[in-house]
DNA sequence: CGAGTTTGACCAGCGC
DNA sequence: GCGCTGGTCAAACTCG
C-alpha cells in the first residue's frame, strides 16, 4: 500500500481516502491517540477503516471526539472493510457472487487477534467493551499490537482483492456463458432457417447462385461484402461489364472479404469506361482476370480503384443512380494516441486532406500488403474528442491476412454485411440483423451505428461509448444505433486493436446469417425507399 | 536506392 | 456555370 503526501493510501492503485478530517492535522481530534505519537501519524497506529457505512457501528457523522482513526476506503462502492477492536473486516459483495458461500450479500471476515486494538475510551455512550482496562494498559497493548493491526488490515485488503478478482473471474465467466448461449441459439436459428429454405425451394444458394437467377438485381449487386463473388465481378472476360458465371473463380477470394467498395462504377470520364459502361481493353488489362472485389491479379497498383467500375450494361433494372452513390464502408471509433490503430495491415499514405469541419487532417491510406488491392482507409481524429480516431475501411482484402489483420477484417466485413442487410432490405430484415445484432453481441458496450443516409452506407462501431446509448456525444438523428451492451468498457477503451478479435468473429458470423436476407430477390426500388433516410431506433 | 510520406494539383460530384 | 468539397494522383522529398 502506498501513501501520497498528503495522507492518501493506495492499494492497488486504488485510492484510500481519509476523508474523516484533514490527515495532515495531526492537531485534530482524532489523532489524539492515547497510543501514538502524533508527531508520527503515519506508523503503525490503530485505526478503524470504514469501508462500509451501512454496516457499520458507527455512524459517518461520528463525533470527533471518539477515539478512533476512521479510515474510509473507496476501494469499489460495492467493497467495504471494517477494522474495529478486534480488527472486523467486512467485505460487502453483490448478490451476484456466486463464489459465496454465504447467501448474505456481505460477507465479513472476522480477524479476532485477541488483542484490544483500540485507544482509550473515554466517551461512555461507546460500545467499548474494554473500557475498565486502563489506559497505560491499553497503551502497552496498543503497541505491541498495532503493527498486527497492520498486517491484519492488509490481510483483510488482500483478500478484499482476492474476492475483487474472483469476482471479476466469474463476471467473465458469465461473459463467456452468454457468449455461448447466444451462439447456440443462433446457431440454431440458423440451422432451422436453412431447413427452411431447402423446403422452399432451396433459395438458400446464396450468393453462389445469385448470378444465375435470371439476371434479377439482388442488392449485392451494389453493395457486395465480398462473399457474394459473382454479382458484382465485371469479370473482364465477358463481353461489357459482365458479370461472373463463376462465383468461385476468383483467384484472389478470400475468406476473410472486408465491406466491398463500390460495386457500379461511378465512371469517371476519360478514364477507360464508356458512358455506357462498358470497359476499354486496356482497362480490362488492368483489371487482370481476378474479381472486381476480391482484386485482379494484374500487377497494376491501383487498378481497381483508379479505374473506374465498368457498369453493367442492362442488368440492374435502371437503378444505377443509387448504386453509383453506394459505397459500403466501416468506421471504427476508437480512443488513441497513436496516429493510427493497429489493425495487422500494412497501409502507405497516398494523401491527406483538410476536411470541412474538423481541424485534424484526414489520411488516406492504401492496403500494400498485396499489389492490388483496393482496400483504403481513411484515419482522422474526431473534432469534438482528439483522443478518439476515426478509421474508416473501404474494399476487400485480395490477399491472405494475418491473423492480426483478420480479426480487423472480419469485424468490419461483418460490421458492412449487417448494415448492407439492413439498409439495403426490407425493415424486416433490418428488424432482423438488429435482433441478430442484440443476440450475438450482448456483451459489447460498444455501439454499432448505422448511417444509412450518408453517401456511403456506412457503420460505425464506437469504441469509445459508454453503455447509457443516452450519453451519445455523436448520435445522429437519422443513424440506426444499435446498442452492444455488455462488454467491459475498459476493455473497450484499453486497446482499439483487440477489440476487433473480441468481437469480429461474433460480427462475422451474425453478418453471414444476416447475409441470408439477401438472398432473396429484392427490388432495387426498395432498396433505395428503404436505405436513404431511413433510420430505425433500437 | 527503394519504400514511404508530403503536398500541391487535378478531377468528379453536388448544391446553388 | 460556378464554387465547394472529397478523393486521388504524382512529383518531390525523406528515411533507413
Amino acid at each position: 500500500m502506498d501513501s501520497d503526501p498528503i495522507g492518501r493510501f493506495f492499494l492497488h492503485n486504488k485510492p484510500i481516502v481519509l476523508n474523516s478530517f484533514p490527515a495532515e492535522d495531526t492537531n485534530h481530534p482524532k489523532w489524539k491517540l492515547s497510543n501514538m505519537d502524533p508527531s508520527k501519524p503515519s506508523s503503525s497506529h490503530l485505526f478503524q477503516v470504514n469501508l462500509n457505512s451501512c454496516s457499520n457501528n458507527y455512524a459517518p457523522n461520528s463525533p470527533p471526539s471518539r477515539h478512533h482513526i476512521r479510515t474510509e476506503m473507496n476501494f469499489f462502492s460495492d467493497k467495504n472493510i471494517i477494522i474495529d477492536d478486534n480488527v472486523v473486516a467486512s467485505a460487502s459483495v453483490p448478490d451476484n457472487d456466486h463464489h459465496r458461500s454465504t447467501t448474505s450479500p456481505t460477507l465479513k471476515y472476522e480477524v479476532n487477534t485477541g488483542l484490544n486494538l483500540l485507544t482509550t475510551n473515554t466517551s461512555s455512550d461507546q460500545p467499548m467493551g474494554d473500557a475498565e482496562i486502563s489506559p497505560a494498559e491499553k497503551r502497552t497493548k496498543n503497541e505491541g499490537s498495532s503493527e498486527i493491526a497492520m498486517n491484519c488490515f492488509q490481510l483483510a485488503a488482500l483478500e478484499t482483492e482476492l474476492e475483487s478478482v474472483k469476482r471479476e473471474n466469474q463476471k467473465l465467466r458469465d461473459m463467456l456463458d452468454r457468449v455461448n448461449a447466444d451462439y447456440n441459439a443462433l446457431h440454431m436459428h440458423f440451422m432451422d432457417l436453412m431447413q427452411h429454405q431447402k423446403v422452399f425451394g432451396g433459395k438458400l444458394e446464396l450468393d453462389k447462385k445469385q448470378g444465375e437467377n435470371g439476371g434479377v438485381l439482388v442488392p449485392r449487386q451494389f453493395m457486395d461484402l465480398g462473399l457474394a463473388t459473382n454479382v458484382d465481378s465485371d469479370e473482364p472476360s465477358s463481353s461489357s461489364g459482365g458479370r461472373s458465371q463463376d462465383g468461385s473463380g476468383s483467384p484472389g477470394n478470400n475468406n476473410i472479404e472486408v465491406a466491398s467498395k463500390e460495386i457500379i462504377g461511378t465512371s469517371k470520364k476519360g478514364k477507360g469506361v464508356n458512358d455506357d459502361g462498358v470497359v476499354h481493353e486496356q482497362e480490362k488489362k488492368e483489371y487482370g482476370g481476378g474479381n472486381e472485389i476480391e482484386g485482379s491479379s494484374s500487377g497494376h497498383a491501383y487498378a481497381d480503384d483508379k479505374i473506374p467500375r465498368p457498369i453493367p450494361p442492362k442488368n440492374n433494372n435502371g437503378d444505377q443512380a443509387e448504386a453509383t452513390m453506394r459505397k459500403a464502408r466501416v468506421s471504427v471509433r476508437a480512443r488513441s494516441e497513436a496516429p493510427m490503430i493497429s489493425d495487422g495491415c500494412q497501409w502507405r499514405k497516398y494523401g491527406q486532406k483538410m476536411a470541412k469541419g474538423n481541424p485534424c487532417p484526414r489520411g488516406y491510406y492504401r492496403c500494400t500488403m498485396a499489389a492490388g488491392c483496393p482496400v483504403r482507409k481513411q484515419v482522422q481524429r474526431c473534432a469534438e474528442d482528439r483522443t478518439v480516431l476515426v478509421t474508416t475501411y473501404e474494399g476487400n482484402h485480395n490477399h491472405p491476412l494475418p491473423p492480426a489483420a483478420m480479426a480487423m477484417a472480419q469485424t468490419t466485413s461483418s460490421a458492412a454485411r449487417m448494415l448492407l442487410s439492413g439498409s439495403m432490405s426490407s425493415p424486416d430484415s433490418l428488424m432482423n440483423s438488429n435482433f441478430l445484432t442484440r443476440a450475438i453481441l450482448p456483451c459489447s458496450s460498444s455501439l454499432a451505428t448505422i448511417s444509412a443516409s450518408a453517401p456511403f452506407p456506412t457503420v460505425t462501431l464506437d469504441l469509445t461509448q459508454t453503455p447509457n446509448p443516452l450519453q451519445l456525444p455523436f448520435r445522429h438523428p437519422t443513424q440506426l444505433q444499435i446498442p452492444l451492451q455488455g462488454l467491459p468498457q475498459n476493455l473497450a477503451n484499453s486497446s482499439a486493436s483487440l477489440m476487433p478479435q473480441i468481437f469480429g468473429q461474433a460480427l462475422y458470423n451474425q453478418s453471414k446469417f444476416s447475409g441470408l436476407q439477401m438472398s432473396h430477390d429484392v427490388d432495387p426500388s426498395q432498396i433505395a425507399s428503404s436505405s436513404q433516410q431511413e433510420s430505425f431506433a433500437i
